[in-house]
DNA sequence: CTTGAAAAGAACTGCCT
DNA sequence: AGGCAGTTCTTTTCAAG
């Protein structure tokens, strides 16, 4: 686990909210120069903390309207069918994340769509007839606000 | 909503996987000329498809071993109650997303915590205590793995 | 850690096809 | 829309305190 200082943690916490923040302009808003504030990222990111920058996109506006978060509980899990299952997840290409659960399901899907109509598509088309099956829970998101976490 | 062509969508693809990719790097990737993989992505930003450049943490590095969402469902639900819901959510640190979603339950909260002990007490004392909560039901996640999405 | 500077590289601009 | 050439800005490295 790393260790972090104060310091660290106002630099994660700029640089999760927009990473194109430029080593200068953090430096000056915490009373840290230039090169003093580039090479304490240039640590975080050799130790691990940070694992890259990614891009934020804008879905709703790239025709993508609907985000649904699915509860997948499996009818047989011995290991070989989370395997079988895992595998034909990830061929879908709406489905934008798979986490593996513990709890009432077995697995999360977040799964993005043009809309209703399509999200409907995938779940009787794609998902309903993926190996291993069994219920299927879904939650429509209507708005997500997204909160500077732990760090902050 | 925007229209965009193979290249745009060649183009977010790229950042989306990983947002420091030079533009004249992922030109050449392109055929384009480093100006013209510029002018690209600016286009995009300023007509919103691109929201931001985020960090991507590894949490488990920096002490946040565990990660649930939390299925909660509202025992009132006027629009008082969910306005008051969501004020008081906000304020805990370890809620990193706050959804309002539709189906079995009303909101969706993903949390983050040190280790389980921990997040017993975020759920006791935090979580339970939210004004108007009724059931909540829990899924801890094992593992969670990204996929490029629907513009892969 | 700081300041200051220099070098390398990427972002940005204007002009042209 | 894309390409080329040039300018501006950041990042990156270095020296010295």
């Amino acid at each position: 686990m790393i260790e972090l200082d104060e310091t660290d943690r106002a630099i994660l916490r700029a640089l999760v909210a927009d990473a194109t923040v430029k080593s200068s302009t953090l430096g000056r808003r915490l009373g840290l120069s230039q090169p003093a504030t580039w090479r304490r990222i240039k640590r975080l990111e050799e130790a691990g903390a940070i694992r890259g920058r990614r891009l934020d996109l804008d879905l709703e506006k790239l025709g993508f309207g609907v985000m649904v978060f699915l509860g997948v509980k499996l009818a047989t899990k011995g290991r070989v069918s989370l395997e079988d299952f895992e595998r034909a997840v990830t061929a879908i290409p709406e489905v934008q994340t798979v986490q593996h659960v513990l709890g009432l399901y077995d697995y999360r899907l977040r799964v993005v769509a043009r809309d209703l109509t399509d999200f409907e598509r995938v779940l009787r088309r794609r998902i309903m007839t993926l190996p291993g099956v069994g219920n299927v829970e879904a939650n429509v998101v209507l708005s997500e606000e997204r909160r500077p976490g732990p760090l902050g």
